[in-house]
RNA sequence: GGGGUUGUAGCUUAGCUUGGUUGGAGCACCCGGCUGAUAACCGGGAGGUCACCGGUUCAAAUCCGGUCAGCCCCA
């Protein structure tokens, strides 16, 4: 005998040993690097790599971003396109990198990193972003994730940070880059300021004490304006009060002091409160007020009422303390009301020498400045209160609103624009387009670019001593100016280029800061191709096809790309965008570290395989959060991997023994083989149609629908085909439907499965090939037959009740019957019945008419109509009823006539009673009923003990181990009527179980079988 | 406080766009059955106030308004 074709699998075989074996076989065969740099001639498709910092571990959540990346381009590519840009990426830069080297020296201020030296810390940054980078890589590579390494983009390298000054030269020359002095919001540990979408990261619930203070008015003794801040640090800076110019506030008396609020908050800060009168806001304005602490010389036109519209009633006291140098919105009216910011504050956070508490942290200093209201009776109350506030998303300081010099970029000057290029966006899920991204938009902010720090792209705008400013665009724009262009444009060695200014001739300084890291990432779509000194890169890839991240990025890299290219070309970023929620413990917690219950990357496919962690982020939409479920997980992946595993093992070792070798699929006769691939070529358009739409998820289902019905229905019904008789042409048929269906199946799951796909596609179709570079299945509308696959609907309901009738009547499925009645409103082919016969196991399977049901019906009148027509009469009306057999007339003419009335079928109440003899069950859904036979005589009674012992010996074969065309001899020692039915039916006992002779004896070293209750021995034994 | 989103059986979920038989699966549980591919499968049982309240409608899981809870984002 020769080898056999398709080799026989170990459907136990994990996931993993079978993943680390293709694996193996990628890297044997160069099947990645082929796939990768495969320039096929076809038309692109554009993927963007979101850049993770290296310096951090990889987990859950990354598998699944990766995951869906992957899919989307295995999908792209089977299905005729090349993969554009299928690189990695890599942030390098900012805070957290810097933090990292912080800890690592054990720094804490700015100033020890200078004195260190710059340098020396940025060289430390430099080699701590790629910290992780193997352990990356090697995730990629254990859960699939082809995508091209070495191409990776890396923020820190000349050429991308070359194209970011080329993009902030055009802004800066278009007047979108401006240095401008604000509030913003600034970490003083870090000494730095936030952009709205870093400070956005870091909202967190916190206990504050707010306090109630009192303003004395100018030249009263006794009268106050009462106002409420949770910042008591702000106070000595206190420039303005502010009101609601529209609210009604009152003045109210408590012992012997007066206090102006507004008018709603009167009743929950006073008890028995005494109102002198009520004014409105507009009447305050103007009003002059005491400097509550005496330490700071706030100027002339300071310490008076003012109107603001950012006063609400929400909470406080309806007049808002005003600091402008420590609140947005106190800068903007101090600025209209020309008064001059005053700041105690350092840029560490300290106050300075012109007010008591020197030296201390302003957040610390707080209760020492409540204290000082309280000795002054300055302090009406102060209460804790839980709000959130923002702090340092990366070091948890609580962030301060603090002025300084920084640059800007104005983005809220191209809201429209942004609004625009979003329009043009496909999301997913759609509902972010306008909901959360959208809003975004529509207030966009300007974005506070500039960083005081150390490890980033460094600013490329230089000054001179008479104020002009000069943005560079290029490497060789340093020359042109007069300087040298270092060989790490990084600080320090970009700090020491000094250039002549082209107005004045003055030398030069650059502006000492580097810029936001989310510029880095956000410029990604030109940047990591070098544009525009990269000739062979044009706009024309800009928008990419596809990104996806998760959630948090919306406000984050999603944002940054969409305002730079909207910026730098007018255009979006992207086509399609996914966004992804996260992955949640066990018990649908966050994952954090702190909690302990964050679960890394490695562990997670360690524990559960590449194939399976896969199948489970489809389980349910991405978008959706998904908690870690050990038994979905096992289960999903049991239930595509185990079942197609056994159809792939029954496949082999028949196809094996009958010698069969798929050359190509003939048309189809066999009523079973039209069906599954009908089903299979519906289910290709649907799996199509939904990866297209990134529905991966429900593309899933499809397959796990078809699998089932595959292996459950098609095989199941089919099996006979194979074992039987030689490799004809109907069997040959059957075998090619078989493989056919089997291996499109594989390649519509490749790119969700990558790993075992590829395993059974070579054992499918023999070695040195990929299934992920096979064209992705095309549905053939030749095969689709709606009509057959809804017939079929009804022919396995059919089976289904049949079991359901046996069941309640008790009648084995072994057992045969004599009859099948089936009655249905559909049409139902006859010759799907032959495919269902052996399932219903009877002599004689029989559709029947309305009028041949087998049943008793009894027609009663519904008494609460019929009684008020025929009144006395309706007991002799109901007495005819039950005598006559009125049930056809009802049928045919719609109606029963009786003494001259005439009653409709919602006169009548009908019932149908099966008749005694048979067993019934329907389903209303599909209107079909089966009726069973149940009467059960000697020699139906004696082929069901046959089939019964024919069961056992089977089983015995399997456990002997038996080729499926061993014959055997058979033995049994049987009594009464199982002696009968082994007599009577020998023949065929020995043609089911290839037995060439059934011996009656007692041999003892048989079996003992329980059959109905009877003891029974069985001994088999092969021959040759 | 504002915006967004989710809420369906013990668990995972489909259905909601476009209102229309009795809300469908899978897992787990119990009972029964089938099996010469399958630790698979099939039948039955039990398990649902479709988060809650109200409205529109002949009819609401579905549309509208509100409330509550979770999550995300913003202030």
């Amino acid at each position: 005998m020769t080898e056999d074709f398709y080799q026989n699998i170990d459907v136990n075989k994990g996931s993993i040993d079978i993943e680390n074996e293709i694996r193996k076989y990628w890297q044997d065969n160069k099947i990645i690097e082929n796939i990768l740099h495969k320039d096929r001639g076809l038309k692109q498709y554009t993927f963007l790599e979101g850049p993770p910092t290296a310096n951090g571990r990889p987990h859950v959540g990354h598998l699944m971003t990766r995951t869906v990346k992957d899919t989307v381009m295995r999908y792209k590519y089977m299905s005729g396109y090349d993969i554009g840009r299928r690189t990695g990426g890599w942030d390098c830069h900012g805070l957290p990198v810097e933090l990292e080297a912080e800890k690592h020296f054990g720094f804490n201020t700015k100033k020890e990193i200078e004195s260190f030296g710059i340098e020396k810390f940025n060289e430390y940054c430099r080699n701590s972003v790629f910290t992780y980078i193997d352990e990356w890589n090697r995730i990629d590579s254990e859960i699939g994730y082809w995508i091209d390494e070495k191409d990776s983009y890396v923020t820190l390298r000349n050429d991308y940070m070359e194209s970011e000054w080329y993009a902030l030269k055009k802004m800066f020359d278009g007047g979108m880059l401006v240095k401008d002095y604000k509030i913003v919001p600034y970490c003083p540990r870090c000494g730095t300021s936030l952009s709205s979408h870093e400070v956005a990261q870091g909202y967190k619930n916190t206990d504050d004490t707010s306090v109630y203070v009192k303003f004395r008015i100018k030249g009263s003794t006794n009268r106050y304006l009462l106002a409420w801040t949770t910042t008591p640090w702000t106070l000595p800076s206190n420039e303005l009060l502010v009101v609601n110019k529209d609210f009604q506030y009152s003045l109210v008396s408590l012992e012997g002091n007066e206090y102006y609020l507004l008018s709603d908050m009167v009743n929950s800060l006073f008890k028995n409160p005494t109102v002198i009168k009520t004014v409105k806001g507009a009447d305050l304005d103007g009003l002059e007020y005491e400097q509550l602490m005496p330490f700071l010389d706030v100027g002339k036109n300071a310490l008076k009422v003012v109107t603001g519209d950012f006063v609400t009633a929400e909470d406080g006291t309806g007049i808002v303390h005003a600091a402008p140098a420590f609140g947005a919105d106190d800068f903007d009216i101090a600025k209209k009301y020309g008064i001059d910011l005053v700041n105690p504050v350092d840029t560490e956070g300290k106050f300075d020498s012109s007010v008591p508490w020197k030296g201390k942290f302003v957040m610390d200093a707080n209760p020492e400045i409540i204290g000082y209201l309280k000795e002054n009776k300055l302090l009406f109350k102060s209460q804790k209160i839980k709000h959130t506030y923002p702090f340092c998303y990366r070091c948890s300081t609580k962030l301060l609103y603090y002025p300084l010099d920084a640059w800007f970029i104005r983005v809220s000057t191209i809201r429209d624009l942004l609004k625009k290029n979003n329009d043009r966006v496909n999301w997913y899920p759609e509902y972010l387009k306008y909901g959360r991204f959208g809003n975004f938009l529509e207030d966009a902010k300007d974005w506070a670019l500039s960083r005081n720090r150390y490890w980033g792209t460094p600013l490329p705008v230089w000054k001179c001593s008479n104020g002009h400013y000069l943005a560079i665009g290029s490497r060789d724009d340093l020359e042109k100016y007069g300087g040298s262009i270092p060989d790490d444009l990084h600080r320090p060695f970009i700090d020491a280029v000094k250039l002549k200014c082209p107005e004045c001739s003055e030398s030069m300084a650059r502006e000492p800061y580097v810029i936001d890291t989310w510029f880095d990432s956000g410029s990604a779509t030109y940047a990591a191709m070098h544009y525009p000194f990269n000739k062979k890169f044009s706009t024309d890839g800009i928008p990419v096809d596809f990104i996806t991240e998760a959630i948090d990025q919306t406000r984050g890299w999603f944002y940054t790309l969409h305002v730079i290219a909207s910026l730098l070309f007018g255009r979006n970023a992207y086509k399609n965008v996914m966004s992804m929620s996260f992955i949640l413990d066990e018990h649908g917690q966050k994952m954090s570290k702190s909690k302990g219950n964050f679960v890394t990357a490695n562990d997670f496919i360690a524990m559960y395989g590449a194939d399976p962690a896969r199948l489970f982020f489809y389980t349910g939409a991405p978008w959706n959060s998904k908690s870690i479920d050990k038994k979905l997980i096992n289960d999903t992946s049991r239930k595509v991997f185990g079942t197609l595993s056994n159809v792939y093992s029954f496949f082999a070792s028949n196809a094996n023994l009958d010698g069969f070798i798929f050359e190509k699929l003939e048309a189809p006769d066999n009523l079973l083989d039209k069906w599954i691939l009908s089903r299979l070529n519906s289910t290709i358009e649907n799996v199509r149609k939904n990866m297209d739409e990134f529905d991966m998820h429900i593309a899933l289902r499809n397959l796990m629908d078809l699998i089932n019905d595959f292996s459950n229905y098609y095989l199941r019904l089919s099996r006979k085909r194979f074992w039987e008789g030689d490799l004809d042409d109907s069997k040959r048929k059957a075998y090619e439907t078989l493989y056919y269906t089997l291996i499109n199946i594989i390649k519509m799951l490749a790119p969700l499965a990558p790993f075992y796909t590829e395993y059974m596609y070579l054992k499918l179709s023999g070695p040195q090939r990929s299934v992920h570079s096979e064209q992705y299945p095309e549905p053939d509308g030749y095969y689709i037959d709606t009509e057959l696959e809804n017939e079929f609907k009804y022919a396995i309901s059919v089976m289904e009740l049949s079991r359901r009738a046996r069941q309640e009547s008790n009648i084995k499925g072994r057992q045969v019957v004599s009859e099948v009645l089936i009655y249905s409103d559909m049409n139902i082919k006859e010759s799907i019945l032959d495919i269902i016969s052996p399932e219903l196991n009877s002599q004689s399977i029989k559709f029947i008419k309305e009028d041949q049901k087998p049943v008793k019906v009894t027609i009663k009148p519904v008494f609460s109509k019929v009684a008020p027509l025929l009144r006395g009469d309706t007991n002799n009306f109901t007495e005819y009823l039950a005598k006559t057999n009125l049930y056809g007339e009802l049928k045919t003419k719609g109606k029963i006539s009786y003494e001259g009335h005439e009653f409709t079928q919602e006169y009548l109440d009908v019932h149908e009673e099966p008749l005694e003899t048979y067993a019934y069950a329907d389903d209303e859904k599909t209107g079909i009923s089966v009726y069973v036979n149940r009467q059960i005589d000697e020699n139906l009674m004696l082929a069901g003990y046959a089939r019964e012992i024919i069961r056992r010996i089977q089983i015995m074969r399997k456990d002997l181990d038996l080729e499926y065309s061993q014959n055997i001899v058979t033995e049994i020692n049987a009594e009464g009527d199982i002696r009968k039915s082994v007599e009577r039916f020998a023949d065929l006992i020995k043609n089911e179980t290839l037995s060439t002779e059934i011996k009656i004896s007692s041999n003892p070293q048989g079996k003992i079988w329980d059959i109905s209750g009877e003891n029974v021995g069985i001994y088999v034994k092969p021959v040759s």
